[in-house]
DNA sequence: TTGAAAGCGCTAACAT
DNA sequence: ATGTTAGCGCTTTCAA
């Protein structure tokens, strides 16, 4: 019962291999009466087209690619995650291609898998989203790509984004709003488009506050906990430091609780720190860190739908480019001291 | 020169195709002459076998599955890594398929993912190499397998494993030799087989220096942060609370420190903390932990050479079935005050 | 050591 | 609305 094939299914409901393709293909122009009868066939033989012969048939492969560079793991899986759900229910399958983007090899590689595993289409999630000559080779091999959170306005039929620039300005406000005049920023990393479009909320929040922009209170991180934990080192140096830190992920947040820690600052009495992402670190460190919920996941579904819907030529039926992120206050702020 | 095909190949060199078949497939009896002129009309062509007409015409999908149930981020990152090194250099792709162990319909949501992408073969990671109830499943299928980290010794080459039992014991050793005395533990989520024998490997080492195994030191966890969290609490409640405790993960890990550091509880000064697994929390909390280095990819990667031999009918080339942890001292543990 | 022919199970193009 | 006929690009017999 295995092996049944689209021959025994025809057979047994008494019709042409072609009325069973397309009745497994949804296409029209079947009768309902003969569709019902080829589904019960279908049902009583358990019978699975095989992927193989539909794919050498309709030179499609039903695989979606999923490249990216080492973002963080949980970032990585909630896009695993959020693509492979909407992979399976439309009969896709997700192929996983970890990558370095700073290697001189990308573009080779990249074309090695692309015939590998003859995907149909992909996903790019940053730091690739913004690559040009990654969208290049796409396009020159005429291979479907979405974008997620690019940093540029480009391919925007082609390209899930959220509001970093918006939320972080909020995040922003509502430090200012707990009373700090005085707060931090540390950058990610310059390679991560949307990362850098927090520090602008940021810059815009004060602007709109009418609180000075000062380059010392500015640190260079480069996404990871390591980097957030000497930016803030740097930050609370200072002879007038910050009251809060605003670091532009989790990890980054992280690393700024770990440089309090070591120098006796107690987080939120002495500092407010926030961060962005809401990865499962910003509950696991403490305090509990007040952060930015990025709908990864979410994001991922609908760039793989938008995905789909371009393989198939059909127009996208949700029209939501953009998923919008939301503040978590928990336990890492709190009012200025005076 | 995208759909270069095997006849394309064949004219070129001057042979026939199955000659070429026999060359990209590493088959004996080719003249060594003739392979030359083959493998050079390859590389002028960029030839590259088509993967579904290879699947269709061998009935093999040359996919390998990999399932699992939401163990942390990191570990699966690192096992998918692992095992996607090892397939990609033998032609293989690795499909990932995420799973409900606790859900009633593990059986059959197994089957449908058998049939639909027809792996080869499978992957089992913890707790799922536990199940009874999956390898049934495989083993009716003819599907093979190979089980990371199981908790019993059945299948003995078709698993590979780590030292946690020795290890574990040379962690509480280890505590043990900085004078620590009271010592507790936090137990993994009792569905996880492999963890609990970290239990064991702690009872073993406390009987080896004729220390008594206290139940009240003793609290069962789950694996999450907050059950560590949680258990530390009950720990550190007691009258004669442990001067060191050993969680048998990182994540309890990371609740014991936060627990510390709720109730001012300064670490390591007052108490010491391990934790199991060296996943990157251990160096993004504060202080960083004392852990196991658990060789994840390394396993992974192991296990899918397994696979891929057992697929091939080869003998394995490496023995090796076990691979050891090794512990990584940080700032987490000190000397027992007096 | 090499080759010819016959499929693998499906979809596409073209009937009917 | 349904069926017929060719392939898709490879591996597998089986010969030579």
């Amino acid at each position: 019962m295995d092996k049944a094939t689209i021959a025994d299914v025809a057979k047994l409901a008494g019709v042409s291999i072609k009325t069973v393709s397309r009745v497994t293909n949804h296409e029209p122009n079947v009768a309902d009466a003969t569709r019902v009868r080829v589904e019960a066939a279908v049902a009583q033989l358990g019978y699975r087209p095989n992927p193989s012969a539909r794919s050498l048939a309709s030179r499609r492969s039903y695989l979606v690619g999923l490249l990216y560079d080492n973002p963080s793991p949980s970032y990585l899986i909630n896009v695993q995650h959020g693509s492979l759900r909407t992979c399976r229910s439309e009969g896709y399958d997700l192929v996983i291609h970890p990558c370095d983007y700073r290697s001189g090899d990308l573009v080779t590689d990249l074309t090695t898998m692309l015939r590998q595993s003859r995907v149909d289409g992909v996903i790019l999630t940053p730091p690739l989203s913004d690559l040009p000559q990654i969208v290049e080779v796409l396009q020159r091999r005429e291979i479907a790509f979405v974008r997620i959170a690019p940093a540029d306005d480009k391919y925007e039929a082609q390209s899930i984004t959220t509001n970093d620039h918006d939320i972080s300005a909020q995040m922003t406000e509502h430090l200012i709003a707990l009373g700090h005049r005085r707060i931090g920023f540390i950058c990610g990393h310059p390679d991560h488009g949307a990362v850098c479009k927090r520090y602008d909320g940021y810059a815009t929040a004060l602007a709109s506050a009418s609180l000075p922009l000062r380059q010392e209170l500015i640190a260079q991180g480069y996404n990871s906990v390591e980097s957030g934990e000497h930016g803030a080192n740097v930050l609370l140096d200072l002879d007038d430091p910050p009251t809060a830190i605003f670091a532009a992920n989790d990890d980054m947040a992280a690393g700024t609780l770990r440089a309090a820690h070591e120098r006796g600052i107690l987080v939120p009495r002495d500092l407010s720190v926030a961060g962005f992402d809401d990865t499962p670190i910003a509950q696991q460190v403490w305090p509990s860190l007040t952060t930015i919920r990025q709908p990864i996941k979410q994001m991922a579904e609908r760039a793989t739908a938008l995905l789909l819907s371009q393989l198939r030529d059909e127009p996208d039926t949700d029209a939501a480019r953009l998923i919008p992120c939301g503040l978590v206050l928990r336990d890492s702020t709190a009012r200025a001291a005076r």
